[in-house]
DNA sequence: CCGACTTTGTGCACACGTTCACAAGCGCTA
DNA sequence: TAGCGCTTGTGAACGTGTGCACAAAGTCGG
């Protein structure tokens, strides 16, 4: 290894100047979970609550594995970033596993959410059961339109977003959802910062900016539609390529 | 090159042997576009656009990667996968760029949606201005309330479910968008994908079984909120490793 | 107590995706 | 036309994620 080409101009990776960069993800420990894994971690745990309710004790990578439409090698290994819980020769307990990957996810503390713009997309959102049913209250709501401040949105009374600071300040808020116009987005984000709210999820299309110490998802729907447009667009052209260069013309 | 190590055991590749195995995505066509970069490529496209109508004709690959949130290398073999459609000591003309991305993405088709469980969620969706926007006209709603079937919502009126085979064949849906609750969700899929739908994009917190020839994509919030609920405890966890390992005690 | 059988946990190789760094190419100026 | 400065396009290194294949470790029947 090392030296294979002659012009190596001495890689090293400039120790610890790097100015203002954008801090890939992790750095320091080695020991970190995969994002990916973290990801499937939360769709294991979904399929066990549902297998703990139906009263199943225990299930091996296999089952579980197919039951989450993974690999079971993945599965595995995933399960192996939080430990070693299963039994060989007889599979995982479900409860255990249960407890393990919300221990692991930080589900042992509950996250307050407060959702920002509270238009059609909103109201579901502050409808929706499955949140509060899996550890994230939504514990406050905010909007611009006079003629909803004040008006009680899926049990809540809508905010100012004047008020941002203060009532984020008092519930806890640890998680905000924006969906505002995209216009808007970009400032919302901002007072959710600086009132101290460090992880976003971000419905408007727009690219937010946040300091690094914020994490942002965001869930962009047309994405997902493009995404699917582009592989019906590809199928098509293999099927079109397959006959033209491949098939023989029959007859 | 080669025998690096003492024991390569004549890896062929098994030449076009694997039996009936998962194809991991693709396979045949080595010039495929990472799936990753669709994404980005979708995003874009969606800063294009904008740009487009503030009359900028011309932009260079960091100026964009800032505006879309990525590195600029990563910008440019992203747009170097579709073809080389830049200017080298200038940039890209902001027109080329949206027509090639609309062509990979096949936009320049539009693709009837249609969405089924038109409750909280389903309504946003079928109201939501952004699809019809952006060339996914929103063509049939399905649920089965009886109360719902006729009702127009976002100016088309909601059909039953049964009715999926022939309204979708007429309207020729060709993605399908599920927002019922999670245990009907699978049902409905499949009469999805018996009425030819070939994309489907899945808001239940289900994991979906289809043939391989259906792509299906999902959006799932509360695996979203669980991610963001791990980085959270991430951090958390470090700070305290910090506090304990490493700070000098004060005083 | 042993040996057969089952399933986990993981080392390793490979595939995929990201980033760096720079030659190639273009426009502009003289 | 030659030279200069700028930006693209990409080869190659690197890092991350995936999947195979198997040893390790357990259960269970005899
Ligand atoms: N409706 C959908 O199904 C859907 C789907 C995907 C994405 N989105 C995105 O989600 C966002 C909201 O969509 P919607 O359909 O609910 O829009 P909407 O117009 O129905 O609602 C927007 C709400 O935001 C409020 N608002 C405006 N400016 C604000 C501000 N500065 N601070 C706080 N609130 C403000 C408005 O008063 C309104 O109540 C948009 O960015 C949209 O692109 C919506
Ligand atoms: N509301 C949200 O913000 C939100 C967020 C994330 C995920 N989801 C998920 O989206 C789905 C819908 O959520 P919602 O809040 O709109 O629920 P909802 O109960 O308001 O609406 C569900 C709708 O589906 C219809 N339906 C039931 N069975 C059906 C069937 N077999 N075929 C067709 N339609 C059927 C119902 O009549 C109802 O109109 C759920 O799976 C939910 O978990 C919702």
């Amino acid at each position: 290894m090392g030296a294979r080409r002659g012009e190596d101009v001495e890689v090293v990776t400039a120790p610890g100047r790097l100015p203002g960069n954008d801090e890939p993800a992790v750095r320091e420990r080695a020991r970190a979970i995969p994002e990916a894994a973290v990801a499937r971690l939360a769709v294991y745990l979904r399929v066990l609550s549902g297998l703990a309710e139906q009263d199943v004790t225990t299930i091996s990578s296999e089952e579980l594995s197919a039951a989450a439409g993974v690999n079971s090698a993945k599965l595995r290994k995933d399960l192996s970033y939080i430990g070693s819980y299963g039994t060989r020769g007889v599979g995982y307990e479900v409860e255990v596993l249960v407890d393990q990957i919300e221990r692991i996810l930080g589900l042992t503390r509950k996250h307050s959410v407060c959702v920002v713009g509270i238009g059609n997309l909103g109201h579901a959102l502050a409808n929706y059961a499955g949140f509060p049913g899996r550890g994230f209250p939504v514990s406050a709501l905010f909007d611009v339109d006079d003629d909803l401040i004040g008006v009680p949105v899926g049990g809540i009374l809508v905010s100012h977003v004047d008020d941002i600071p203060r009532v984020c300040a008092e519930r806890e808020v640890s998680i905000g959802v924006i969906a505002t116009p995209p216009p808007a987005a970009q400032g919302v984000c901002d007072r959710l910062v600086s009132a101290g709210v460090q992880c976003i999820l971000n419905f408007a299309p727009v690219v937010l900016q946040v300091p690094d110490h914020v994490e942002v998802r965001k869930v962009d729907l047309a994405v997902e539609m493009q995404i699917l447009s582009f592989h019906v667009a590809r199928r098509a052209d293999e099927a079109a390529n397959a006959d033209e260069s491949g098939m023989v013309v029959p007859g």
